[in-house]
DNA sequence: TTGTATGCGTTATCAG
DNA sequence: CTGATAACGCATACAA
């Protein structure tokens, strides 16, 4: 041994056992006393915790799933955090699960169909307790192959194969009434006096069928009998906003209802390039309830979704099934209209019944 | 044994046993081969990886990383997932993860020194590798005590005691330049013509004093006499966006420089409300270059910064740092001014030398 | 009430 | 080139 040096912190991480010599008791009855065993005395179990927080133990989470066979962890995919919508899922599901002591790890699929299961085959190797995909690019069916039903829930899945009624959801499955919200937009609209009113499509999931149906079947429910237009998804290119706006602006419907707030906006923003006013010549609404929404020029009429509700149900209703092994269930939560600025009351041009103005 | 039933797949997870029985070799040959080891002739390595694939052998990462002493896995704790750009910082640390085999463990902060301490806790019980913290309401000095040095980096750190200078910057920071860029906006307004301009604050951390001091000196360099007046963040009170739109229009300057682009557009909605006109009776600048500024009305005036690229450089920087032992630098991305409607060229009222106007 | 021994699934060391 | 064996850090069945 030389003299010259000793190194300062070489700092080995301290373990169990060093807790365990520091309190001069075996290693069983550290862990025992840090798990709270009842079987252990008060005075050991304080020296104990004493010596681990004097030390500044860190349990190894490796050692202790490894012999567990759980991990305190959920696994959440979803597809871009930068989307206002996926972050506010995100954050209520990390903030729920952390509150119950899991921790998550996230990984972003970006709606494809290779990332996802990459993701999906990460949560299998990281031995997640729980994983939720939050709007994949996967089919249902695929998810609950490749990781255990019993332990997945599916928030908003984008998919066509999913029957949208209450009734016949299947468990595992959180997500929003999209028609009975569009149902109230369009009411909204057709109350107001809006009567052209065309749908403009976001892309080719489920969500946005479900959504243009109901725009549809409102209509006709409300004996409107101007036939509904469609906008964009024209084959599977996507256009840009300009475009849109720009097929729009060429023969403008009375209202617009866009498949979400995203789309809304860009639209507004185009459409204002064009010199078309909002709500003047043209009403919209969107879907989704992000916050901008409230803070546009005009205020945006929308359709809001508790998105960071699913999240944190998600991770509840994982972690209750992961404790106490109760069925995953299935929920449809109602998505509620706000009524702002870039919709107005119309002046009823005939003799219709028309909203009461204020 | 009864005969009545069997059941369907009791599904036990299989190992790496399971895998090497299947090829006929050992443990150990079915782990190598696995891993590519050259010692393994093709042969076996072929048949092994078939035996794996068709098993369906997911590796179990708890008992690798028991063993390896690491866990391929990057910590990332940050204040709000709903955050426009914390959600992009996010984005581009997950995805800079993942592309190098990482996975990453998320934590939201809230800013609450209480739930930051528990997030780095849950990082050091994990074992991950490293772990970035953005924005944060410790100190560097307490989150340097509480994460291995090495292995921790600080993404635009808020607070007082780091140093803002280039060249002094301590290794493991990544921030943006913020001074440059309310330079480059103050330099553009005064070049618009503006004089009486005015800072609004956004909370009491260092990048609301860089900012802030930036906009006086800057001012001041251009030899503008008109002192700066300063608004909100009066005491530790928070104040909504209503009451300071008031107090500012009830003495509007000429332009308002704001500590972010979600207060500004905040702002910018409220002062709708009162009947002031952007920029027609005040013009108003932000700060990050979030995606919805581009689409307000008025489009905002902003200095963008790239978050998403922060999160990218972050999670480079810690794997370069964990895989190559490359010490850890420090970064100051330069902000990009980036001039929309919210701010226009004012006539010159005397003689004056103002911008070009077109 | 506490200690001893064992195993969780992998990788790595050391023989062959 | 391949196989037995130990060890990673912890929790628990069993013994005392």
């Amino acid at each position: 041994m030389v003299a010259s040096g000793y190194f300062p912190t070489p700092r080995r991480r301290v373990l169990l056992k060093d807790v365990a010599q520091a309190a001069s008791v075996s290693g069983s009855t550290a862990s025992r006393a840090l798990a709270d065993d009842p079987r252990i005395s008060l005075a050991t179990r304080l020296s104990v915790k004493a010596a681990a927080a004097e030390l500044n133990y860190v349990p190894n989470a490796a050692a202790r799933s490894l012999r567990m066979k759980h991990t305190r962890t959920l696994g959440l995919l979803i597809p871009d955090l930068r989307d206002p919508v996926h972050g506010q899922v995100a954050s209520g599901f990390e903030e729920e699960a952390r509150r119950s002591g899991y921790c998550v790890i996230m990984v972003s699929g970006e709606n494809e169909p290779v990332r996802e299961r990459l993701g999906l085959k990460i949560f299998a190797e990281h031995g997640a307790d729980g994983v939720a995909i939050v709007s994949s690019a996967i089919s249902p069916r695929e998810a609950r192959e490749r990781v255990d039903p019993d332990r997945l829930i599916l928030v908003q899945p984008d998919h066509t194969s999913l029957p949208r009624r209450e009734g016949s959801l299947p468990p595992g499955v959180i997500l929003t009434d999209d028609a009975s919200g569009l149902r109230a937009a369009v009411n909204h609209l057709v109350d107001s006096g809006y009567c052209r009113i065309a749908y403009v499509e976001g892309g080719g999931g489920a969500s946005n069928k479900v959504r243009s149906d109901a725009v549809t079947t409102t209509l006709r429910d409300r004996g409107v009998k101007t036939p509904v237009r469609t906008f964009a998804a024209s084959g599977d290119t996507w256009r840009d906003a300009g475009e849109l706006a720009a097929e729009i602006a060429a023969d403008l419907p009375e209202a617009l209802v866009c498949y979400d707030d995203k789309l809304a906006l860009a639209l507004m923003d185009e459409l204002r390039k064009l010199k078309v006013r909002v709500p003047e010549d043209v009403g919209i609404v969107g879907f989704d309830g992000i916050p901008f929404a409230a803070l546009a020029n005009p205020r945006l009429t929308t359709v809001a979704t508790p998105a960071g509700e699913m999240g944190r149900l998600a991770a509840a209703s994982l972690i209750r099934t992961i404790q106490f092994g109760a069925r995953l269930d299935a929920v449809m939560l109602p998505p509620e209209l706000i009524v702002r600025e870039s919709t107005r009351t119309l002046p009823a041009p005939a003799g219709r019944r028309g909203g009461t103005a204020g």
